[in-house]
DNA sequence: AACGCGATGATTGTATGCAATCTTCAGCGT
DNA sequence: ACGCTGAAGATTGCATACAATCATCGCGTT
């Protein structure tokens, strides 16, 4: 089972050009450089990647249906932009899914797993360790690719694509609501994780992955903000 | 056979087209109108409903997204067949999903909640009695949407979402491998379902919801038919 | 007869043009 | 100053044209 490649590294070449282009901007939207709000228009997204209108609508519709994306007749599509309700609903998502896929994923890991594990977490240090920006993000998708690894060994596409949607909405999610910003917090548990899957030990697995969401949701403010909701609900960008 | 009626319900004027040719196929490939494997062609679809290619693409993507229809470069598009191992993560994810959103509904049905149920399973009952393919495409149909109901009433949106996807392929697979043919075996558990919730005896909702999936589960034949594994590799309709 | 191979038709991939719709803002009246 | 109106600009919605790619089939060679 090929874990290595949580995402299609291979870049566009004879592949669908609007699937390239819907991987960058997720990348973009999962790491930050787009805010939640930012417009993206057909015309631009098109320029940006130098093909037409269509293919980067395809690609928009794409990100629309991961709920990446919200657009709207004859305005156009924005970065999504969650409400604090929905936030709570990604992690209470998260709380049912990621504890079976764990739970699963202990069965089925073989020692190259562990390995493409140990090598991520190494990545994961590593970014940690660094400074700058791109760090910063490199950091944010890195942690999030722990968990689609993860989804990777349990075996179950349908669990894992749930889970791709669910990571991606979770960063836009800590973008907005996040206290602390770091994500980052959640290294340390990471390498606990891997340490009880190692040990093929389900019930601590399963316990520490539940606990790692917990933190992840207790790192956010859901209250609603007050200046903020007007300009939410008129959809203007941050 | 007239996938399209066209001409007909207000083909949503105001709203997008292309989703309303994704409902109508949606529909079609749910109740067994579309089999498995069927070509579904952009001009082909263009035309039944009286609009573009470019209309007939954005949704066929759409379907193509939600993994009812897989669409090759250059070949075109084909109603899914799914795998057995697709069959099983199918129902491994039912089994998963289901039971949580049906304790949560059990803390959030309201008296109205009750009454749609009700009326939902007298329709049922109705159909049950019906004879014609045109009643037993509407019984499918009908007990897929009793899931939908209780997914609606648990609240959370993108479960909601992850299963309207679950139960649309479970209607590919029960096609495909199905033995009985007769979904409606479940016809009567779906009324113990609902006295549960009307109880609002989550222990009992949640054995008897995954009962009910193990049953569906039990009809299907997934070992792999020899003749068909060339056909299926090929992509070949019925 | 079997095989390779190129012409041909069918289908999808993409770009572009036009129509429809929304936003903005200047101009006018109150 | 405020609000209304309508014209201009911007953006999406959709259809169509053309290019690229794939499947089919006939034909010639072995």
């Amino acid at each position: 089972m090929n874990i290595a490649r949580v995402g299609n590294d291979r870049m566009d070449g004879a592949e669908d050009r609007a699937q390239a282009i819907h991987d960058h901007l997720r990348d973009a939207i999962v790491d930050r450089r787009l805010a939640p709000g930012a417009k993206l228009s057909e015309s631009e997204v098109g320029a940006l990647f130098d093909v037409s209108r269509t293919v980067a609508r395809s690609a928009l519709q794409m990100l629309a249906f991961e709920g990446l994306v919200r657009s709207e007749r004859n305005r156009g599509a924005f970065v999504a932009n969650p409400s604090p309700e929905e936030a709570r609903q990604v992690f209470a998502s998260r709380r049912l899914i990621e504890p079976a896929i764990a739970t699963e994923a202990c069965a089925r890991v073989t020692q190259a797993d562990i390995e493409a594990f140990a090598e991520h977490l190494r990545e994961e240090a590593r970014l940690l360790s660094e400074r700058g920006p791109n760090a910063r993000r490199a950091e944010i998708k890195a942690s999030g690719d722990f968990h689609l690894l993860l989804a990777s060994v349990g075996g179950n596409a349908i669990l894992k694509r749930f889970m791709e949607e669910l990571i991606a909405r979770s960063s836009l999610v800590i973008a907005l609501y996040g206290k602390s910003g770091a994500s980052s917090c959640g290294h340390g548990e990471h390498e606990g994780i891997l340490a009880a899957l190692r040990d093929r030990d389900v019930q601590r697995l399963s316990g520490l992955v539940l606990h790692h969401i917990d933190h992840l949701e207790a790192d956010l403010d859901l209250r609603p903000k007050d200046g903020l909701a007007l300009r939410d609900a008129l959809q203007m960008p941050g």
